[in-house]
DNA sequence: ATGCTGAAATTCCCCCAAAAACATCTGTCT
DNA sequence: AGACAGATGTTTTTGGGGGAATTTCAGCAT
C-alpha cells in the first residue's frame, strides 16, 4: 500500500530515488510503465501480472489492440532499486513523461506514481478545487 | 518476456544487434517474419511452434487465411545469434520492414519487434491517443 | 531551545559490459 | 587464379550501472 507525496531529483544517469517507505514494498522488483495523464505508473511485480494477464487477453486480429499492446510493453521495463533505493528509469519513459530534473512520486494505494514536478502542481491545484464536486459523480461508482 | 525499447544500428553486413536484454531468450534461436504495419516479428523457438500450430488450423478454403498463411511462412527466417548478440536479416524482410540503418527494436510481451527508427516514430505518435482511451477503458475494469 | 545522532538524499567516481567500428577469413563465382 | 561477397571474429570506445563518501535533514534527548 502506497501513500504520500514525496519529492526528488533524477540524478545524470536517469535515475530516481524511491521513497524510503516505497522501498521494502518494491526491494524484490518492480515494473514501471506508462501511465495516464502523462506520469509513470510504478507496480509491484504481483500487481503487474495481474495487469499482463489482461492484456494478453486482447485479440491480436484487431488493429486498436495492436496498437496498445505495442505502447503498453515497449513502455514498460522490470527493474529492482539497487541498494541505494534508486532505479533507472529508460530514455522513452522519461521522454514520455516529460521528467528531467525535479519529480514527485505520489502513492496511490496499489501503485505508485512519478510526475514531474510541475506537471504535478498543475494536476494536483487544478483537481484540488474540484476534490468534492468529482467525489459527488463517483459516488454512483459504490464507493 | 519481451519489453521496453531500445536503439540500435544495423551494420554494414545486414545485421542488428539484439539488446542485451532479449539476449538470453533467443540464445537458443529463433525466428523472424513479416509483422503487421511494416515490420519484423521476431519469436523464440517456443513461441513461434504455437503460433504455426494456430495457423496450421486456419481454414484453407478461406482466400484471406490462405493469402496470409503464405505470406506468413515465406517471409520467415530461422537464424540464432552470434556469439556477440547480433542476427542477420535477409535481404528480402530488410525491404520489407523499410530498413535502413537506425533501427527501433521493442519488446512486445511474446514477440519482440523491429523496426525502422522513422516508421516507429512516427507509428507511436498516431497511436499514442488510443493508448489512454483503452488504458482507461481497461482502468474500469478495475485494475 | 539546542545540541546530538542516525538515516536519508545528493553528488561524485570507478569499473564493467555493451555497441559500433574495424579487421580477418572462407567459400564461391567468374 | 583473382576478386568479390558473405559470414565470423576482434578491438576500442562509450555509456550505464553500482558503489562510496559527503552533505542535508529529521528525530530525539538533554
Amino acid at each position: 500500500m502506497f501513500l504520500g507525496e514525496f519529492q526528488h531529483l533524477i540524478d545524470g544517469k536517469g535515475r530516481v530515488i524511491l521513497p524510503a517507505k516505497f522501498r521494502e514494498e518494491l526491494a524484490d522488483g518492480l515494473v514501471i510503465t506508462k501511465g495516464l495523464e502523462d506520469c509513470l505508473f510504478v507496480y509491484t511485480p504481483a500487481e503487474w501480472n495481474k495487469l499482463e494477464d489482461k492484456i494478453r487477453e486482447m485479440p491480436l486480429t484487431n488493429q486498436n489492440a495492436r496498437a496498445f499492446t505495442r505502447n503498453f510493453f515497449s513502455g514498460a521495463a522490470k527493474g529492482a532499486p539497487d541498494k541505494q533505493g534508486r532505479v533507472s528509469l529508460p530514455q522513452n519513459l522519461r521522454d514520455y513523461a516529460g521528467l528531467n530534473k525535479d519529480v514527485v512520486v505520489i502513492g496511490v494505494g496499489a501503485r505508485a506514481e512519478i510526475w514531474d514536478k510541475e506537471k504535478w502542481a498543475k494536476y494536483s491545484a487544478e483537481t484540488e478545487s474540484s476534490y468534492s464536486e468529482i467525489a459527488e459523480q463517483l459516488a454512483g461508482l459504490g464507493i
